[in-house]
DNA sequence: CCTTTTATGAACACATCGTACATTAAAGTG
DNA sequence: CACTTTAATGTACGATGTGTTCATAAAAGG
C-alpha cells in the first residue's frame, strides 16, 4: 500500500508516505532506523539521540526501537558503525616510523574535525555510562584498531627493526593513548601533539 | 523556626526538620546540595543525578540549582572535588622511577577500584557530552595534576636524572594516557598494565 | 493458503526538564 | 533597631522522554 519501484534490481521504497498499519520488512526497518539516528547523531550530538526521537526521524514505532535495542547509546554506536566506513588496513611501506606517523595522523585529523570527531568522542563519553555502548565500542572499534596496530608492530620484530622483546600492547596503549589523553582529559588542541616525537619516543622505549 | 544550636562555635543546624517557606543561609544549602549530590553519585551513579531528585535529597528546591549550576553533571563535578580528599603532593624521594611508579599504582589502584573508580570513570563520560563538567575536570582536575607530574620531571631534569631536552608534557600523556586508554577506551582489566615496564618504557625513550 | 513473526498506533503512568510566579526570611545597610 | 536587598521557598505548568501494555495488521515462509 505503499508505492515500491524494482530499479535494476534492487527494491527502492516510499517508506515516508506510508500510512496505516502493519509490518515493514526488517532490513528496511532497521536501516532507516540507523539512518535517523546517525543524522541526528551528526545534528544534535548524543543529546539529541532519544528513543523517541529516533522514532519520529525514522517513522518506527517506539515499540520497535524498544524490542532491538538496549538503549539510545547502542543504536547511535551501531548507527556510527554503520555510516563510517569499514576500517582501513595498517598500511605497511616498510618503513615502521613513517607508518605509525602516518595512522596516528589520520586519527588524529580525525578526531581533531569539529565535524567528524564530536560523534566519536561522544559515543565512547556515553560509553563511560551505558555497558552496552561499552561493550560495542570495545569490540567492534577499539580492540580490532589495537589488533592491527599489533600486527604491524609484530611485523616490524620480524623484519628486526623492532625488538623481540617489546610489549606491543604497551606501545599501542602509550601512542594512541597519548592522544586520548589530550582529547578526552586535559581538553587540550591535539595540534600541539608532535606526532613525530611521540612515534620516536615509543619506538626508542622498546629498543 | 528551625531547631539551630551553637556547639563550639559552630553552628548546627537540623534542616532535615524544617518546613515552611523561606531563605536559608546559603552555605547550607550549597553543602547540603553538593552532599546529596555525592550520595546520588556514588549509589546511583550519574544517571541518578538529576535536579529533580538532587532536589527531593537535598531539601533544596530545583529553582536553587537552576540559579546555581548550569547541569547535573557540573554539580556532580563539585561534588566529587569536595567530597575527595585534596590533591596530594607528587612525592619527590629523589628517585624518579620510583616515585613515577608510586603515582601511577596509586591512580590505577583508585580507577580500578569498582566503587571510588566509577564516580570518576563516569564523571570523564559525562564531560564529553556536557562542556561545562569538561571544563571543571580540565581546571581542577586534570591540568593541575600534569602540572605536578611535569614538575616532578623537571626536577629530574635539574638533577640530571632526565635530559634536558626531553618532552615533559609528552611523558605525561605516554604514562597516564596509556592508563586511560585502557581504562575508557579499550575496557580491559587495568591489573594487567605492567606499570614499571611503562615507566621504563617512557624514561628510556626521553633520554 | 495458512501460520508465524514482527511492526503498528494508541494510550498510559511516571520521571525529568526548564521556566514562571508570588511569597518569605536571612543578610546587609543606615 | 527598622529598612532594603538578596536569595531561597512551594507550587504549578507544558514539553519531552521513559518504559510498558494492548489489540491489530501485514510481511515472510512453509
Amino acid at each position: 500500500m505503499y508505492d515500491v519501484f524494482i530499479k535494476g534490481g534492487v527494491l527502492v521504497g516510499a517508506p515516508e508516505q506510508r500510512k496505516g498499519r502493519g509490518r515493514r520488512p526488517s532490513a528496511e526497518v532497521r536501516s532507516e532506523v540507523l539512518n535517523a539516528t546517525a543524522r541526528l547523531l551528526l545534528n544534535g550530538g548524543m543529546r539529541a539521540v532519544t528513543f523517541e526521537r529516533i522514532a519520529k526521524e525514522s517513522g518506527a514505532s517506539k515499540t520497535t526501537l524498544y524490542r532491538w535495542w538496549p538503549s539510545p547509546g547502542a543504536i547511535a554506536a551501531e548507527a556510527y558503525f554503520a555510516s563510517s566506513e569499514p576500517m582501513l588496513e595498517f598500511p605497511d611501506t616498510g618503513d615502521l616510523h613513517a607508518d605509525l606517523v602516518a595512522q596516528l595522523t589520520a586519527f588524529v585529523d580525525l578526531v581533531s574535525d569539529e565535524k567528524r570527531g564530536r560523534p566519536i568522542t561522544e559515543l565512547i563519553g556515553t560509553a563511560q555510562i551505558d555497558p552496552k555502548v561499552a561493550e560495542a565500542w570495545s569490540r567492534t572499534y577499539a580492540l580490532p584498531r589495537r589488533e592491527l596496530a599489533r600486527q604491524r608492530l609484530q611485523t616490524a620484530q620480524r623484519t628486526g627493526q623492532l625488538g623481540a622483546e617489546a610489549d606491543l600492547d604497551l606501545m599501542v596503549d602509550q601512542m594512541w593513548g597519548a592522544c586520548y589523553h589530550r582529547l578526552l582529559i586535559l581538553k587540550v588542541p591535539l595540534k600541539d601533539l608532535n606526532i613525530d616525537r611521540l612515534v620516536t619516543y615509543s619506538l626508542r622505549a622498546a629498543g
